[in-house]
DNA sequence: ATCGACTCAATAACGTTGTTATATGAGGTT
DNA sequence: AACCTCATATAACAACGTTATTGAGTCGAT
């Protein structure tokens, strides 16, 4: 018999190590972060488990792996609202943005921020590192919200604004959209409160910016 | 060989249910909330594991009492720093107390606020339960945060802010609470950046609380 | 005082988990 | 053609949560 890899193309079965993430990926959807199974996976690739080792060393490479898809869609997310001559409503954008990341991948979400392990963003198969650098160059999703918070910053102030100042800030904006959506996805909000609550929040920060409050209100409105 | 419960007193030993409960916690603190095996539970305090599924109806109950048990030291830490007569240290000193609990107990707060399954806070033995009540009115330590939300609104206003006013204004407090420790817990803040900017995040809800500049600073140099 | 019913926990077993050792077999090189 | 390399299938191992079975202890009633 033939090498099942190279020659059952009855499924496309492209590239094993990207089905296997997609499969991946597809788990954590449907079971969260802890519903990874190693055996389950490789079954639903048609392959065994020895395969998962040989291309990511492991689960914890395996899952690696996965931490950096997510990083990466939630920078797509964060692409997706870029408007760098409406600096008010990217920041709007962004925010409501995170959320949405949050509320359409809450496995992944939970896998990237539950703290369980934490991973090196670049690593190949190299485990979880401690962060030595600043996340902003780490990972290119923070990297997003520094750049809108600091021209949404820079627009409202009409000034150049300190670049320490502007991640200080936007780690707090940041800090701010994480525990709402996390306290969410943890079932702490009543799902009628948490939109509008998290839109207040939002409302909160853009004026703290220097935005006017109507023009907030009429963005948030616009982003629907 | 007489019952090895009752009489084997060389460990004081006293009762099994809170002996376990209370090597629980210590795996916890150890080894995170997935580093509570049942069979070293079990050998650690001296008994098979079936003790667990008597006495908690299996790992899900066990869970439930340990996450019980979380939230009444979050309450404990939060009833600390109780000062109704001085309402913005009151609120400074709670803020601080939440982050302080959450890095003291980080395994506890990942059990608590990592979203893994969803525990109802009363239940005996009872699983996991969506809430259909408040939280306010199922956890009391997020009764205690309304309260001190309630009064330093007040009394910076000096009017009676709606009851909904204050649960929207705390929740957003917590959430941005929640967020910035649960960043600094998963490894996503620059350690040295973590206790300022939490500070920071500290003076800008007081501030927009009504309170004073320099009384906020004040109150977060002398809780140290 | 003795017997029966009940409770509780220890033992052993089952299925599943991640991981590792062994073996097989295809692909490329000499 | 013989060899080497490398990836994967198979099988086994330890540890996990859970369950069935068993035995010991307690309590109440006769």
């Amino acid at each position: 018999m033939p090498n099942q890899r190279t020659l059952t193309a009855e499924p496309p079965r492209e590239d094993l190590a990207a089905r296997l993430l997609e499969e991946a990926e597809a788990l954590v959807r449907r079971d969260g972060p802890d519903g990874v199974a190693l055996r389950e996976l490789a079954r639903a690739c048609g392959s065994s488990t020895m395969a998962i080792y040989t291309l990511y060393g492991g689960k914890p490479g395996l899952m690696q792996a996965l931490y950096a898809i997510g990083f990466a869609r939630l920078h797509a997310y964060a692409l997706e609202v870029e408007e760098r001559e409406a600096p008010l409503r990217w920041m709007v954008r962004q925010m409501l943005a995170y959320r949405r990341f949050a509320l359409d991948h809450t496995g992944m979400y939970r896998l990237m921020f539950g703290g369980e392990k934490r991973f090196s963003p670049t690593g190949r198969h190299s485990q979880f590192v401690s962060l030595s650098v600043p996340v902003e160059d780490a990972y290119p999703a923070f990297a997003a919200l520094v750049d809108a918070v600091g021209t949404c910053l820079a627009h409202h102030s009409n000034t150049a604004p300190a670049p320490a100042e502007v991640q200080d800030l936007a780690f707090l904006v940041w800090g701010q959209m994480h525990g709402l959506v996390g306290l969410e996805i943890a079932g702490y909000a009543d799902p009628d409160d948490a939109l509008p609550r998290y839109q207040s929040a939002v409302r909160f920060i853009c004026a703290s910016m220097g935005a006017d409050a109507a023009a907030i209100d009429a963005e948030i409105a616009a982003a629907g």
